[in-house]
DNA sequence: AAAACTCATCGTATATTTGCGATAAGCAAT
DNA sequence: ATTGCTTATCGCAAATATACGATGAGTTTT
């Protein structure tokens, strides 16, 4: 970008959907919602056993999907369980169903 | 990306609504996906009047849609009338719907 | 204390995205 | 034919995203 001072605004409900919408914008971040819907909550290990990538690359997409707030890890140790956010999940399936009609 | 070679792979629905995630992973679209949901069609010079962005960096976001088969556009000489393509919007209402249960 | 286990983070390489101005392409009207 | 209008595309620069292996941090078990 050429411009990388003054961000572009846009409405708040606008910026928002993006976000979720980025966040869901890669396969991989998909199949995880996904197995979190059915699983409920899962560890990390067990993701990294079903998808076809590294361990660290998987790490990587939790925190995208948990900075976009549609999820949350909690210790348990030695172990971290990872689960889908309702709170936020509402807020970006309202958000989807809104725009959608 | 270290691997460039062999695409990993995902189950069809899921390069799907990742596909069309990824489209809507950006304000510029939001907006422009709303403003076309308002006016039902609208031509490339609307959205440049409405958008704080130059008229190339319109038309690439269209031309990103348009790839994702969201929108299309109809030669209206001299001018280009956008509208969103309602069978794929369909597809990709009924796969955001099913994915958010 | 040491070894083992789980997961995050760092460093790096490459690909993609975003944005702009300038230019080209297509058509209409003069 | 030339001019003007509308939109796409090109070429570039900078920022982000994607992926990996290696390493680090924190627990648990031995």
């Amino acid at each position: 970008m050429k411009r990388s001072l003054e961000h572009i605004e846009y409405k708040e409900d606008t910026e928002a959907l993006a976000k979720f919408a980025k966040a869901l914008g890669h396969p991989t971040r998909i199949a995880i919602l996904k197995h979190l819907e059915n699983q409920s909550c899962c560890f990390t290990g067990d993701l990294v056993d079903v998808l076809p990538i590294s361990q660290s690359t998987v790490s990587q997409h939790l925190k995208e999907l948990k900075n976009a707030g549609l999820i949350q890890g909690e210790l348990k140790p030695p172990k971290i369980k990872y689960c889908i956010n309702q709170d936020n999940w509402n807020i970006a399936k309202a958000l989807f169903q809104q725009f959608f009609d």
